[in-house]
DNA sequence: GTACGATTCAAACAAACGTTTGAATCGTAC
DNA sequence: GTACGATTCAAACGTTTGTTTGAATCGTAC
């Protein structure tokens, strides 16, 4: 009897794909150190040692899920990117093109090539924010070549720019864009963002590219104006000379 | 002899304080669900039962780290604004100052009064990202109504920017501040940052404030704008109306 | 069918976990 | 000094963890 090519057979040969999957999925919702073996094999239905056969070891297997959707994303990422110069060259691509090339392929992702987009989406916004070295070390390897070029891009659409405030700047957006993948239900801390948004991620992507945009192009930091008022010293100032303050 | 009052006494009343400032070290560096008991307790000097005598559980020693420090900044980032506010009435308060209100009494936490700040910082940073049911429902006791109110403030401020564009920027403001404190060494994918930047937390933030400032007074996101060129139609319109793009 | 590498399986491993217990110790008031 | 509540302590509780083992099973080539 055939047994092999059958779409929803649990004892086919993807029994790496369904740990991976379930993997996904539970680190996602409990990230790493709070997700055991035991719950992802039997979420996978498959023997728990099969996790060390075909991975090695839980990190290895984190490193994996990663890898699957990180690979291919950084990918586009970069082509898109070299599409994109190649097109507007000789002249230095735009910024909120550069931009577009580092935020579509995100999106792209969101919406799914097969399943897990989203959750994966969110898995790597929690990854960014764990300290644990073997997901550092790994993320700047799969990051590292990535980042590197699209900040030479930025830097080519911002020449004004000084090279390290581009560097915070786009260390900020990586902050934005992470806490918005991970999408922890701390939206319903802000307000009254209904179930429809938090569900269309061209949506979200479509308000924060705007938004992460103009904090790019912002003016430089003047010295004086944000810890002015912090010291205790606001109120005369405030009221003697209102026309002093700077258009930030 | 004389037991009580001495600064250094490994004895004294302080095990609850020495607890909490070891919990702090612990959790900010390794999460929670990573950090024991076990190495908390030794890291204080006290014996493992003692955190469940003085907080009675984990979940609860973790909380009270939290609010230790995070109900003391709130308290002072509301009373800041109200202050500003009361000096700029009848006008309502700028964007930038209400901002201020929010970032400054972060800044001053991470300038540290005792020790721990910058540390706690980092942790809540984390506990941002932390699906964790007991962090989320913590969180949002915690911080609902400090969100409420500055939402009304920038509300007022931005009175031409629609209540869900506006929460959704707060949410974006909220990444880029979370993940910048959370200070993982991510900072080393992007660039060069040298260790004073990292080092000084005033610095950071008054790089933080204008891009910030910027992103929230952004103009409002055009449908075309974003994903124009994500479906690979982009060349020939770049091509042909370079001018048509919006200077977003 | 027989042999063999690849895979799956149930079972156990030692270690670490959060939590609880009950006695020992401390500081203070009588 | 005696009594008492607050605090500390060593030890153990039962569970769960990641990992390993060795035999059973599968798929395929001879």
């Amino acid at each position: 009897m055939p047994l092999n090519a059958m779409p929803d057979a649990p004892a086919s040969g993807a029994t790496k794909a369904r740990i991976l999957d379930a993997a996904e999925s539970l680190f996602m919702a409990h990230g790493f150190e709070a997700t055991s073996l035991r719950a992802i094999t039997a979420s996978a239905d498959v023997n728990l040692a099969a996790v060390h056969y075909h991975f090695g070891s839980k990190e290895e297997l984190f490193q994996s899920v990663l890898a699957r959707r990180l690979d291919p994303m950084n990918r586009a990422r970069l082509e898109l990117l070299a599409r994109l110069e190649s097109e507007a060259a000789p002249s230095p691509l735009p910024c909120e093109r550069v931009l577009t090339a580092f935020l579509s392929p995100a999106l792209t992702l969101a919406r799914d090539p097969a399943r897990g987009g989203k959750d994966f989406l969110r898995l790597l916004g929690r990854a960014y924010a764990d300290p644990a070295p073997f997901i550092r070390h790994f993320l700047a390897e799969q990051y590292g070549v990535t980042i590197a070029r699209f900040k030479a891009a930025f830097a080519r659409a911002l020449p004004h720019l000084p090279a390290r405030e581009l560097s915070w700047r786009l260390h900020f957006i990586m902050g934005a864009l992470s806490y918005t993948l991970a999408g922890t239900d701390a939206l319903k801390l802000i307000a009254e963002l209904n179930p429809h948004d938090t569900a269309n991620d061209e949506v979200l992507l479509r308000r924060l590219a705007p938004f992460l945009l103009a904090g790019l192009t912002a003016p430089l930091p003047d010295p004086s104006t944000v810890t002015r008022s912090l010291r205790g010293e606001s109120a005369r100032r405030r009221r003697a000379a209102p026309a002093a303050r700077k258009p930030v």
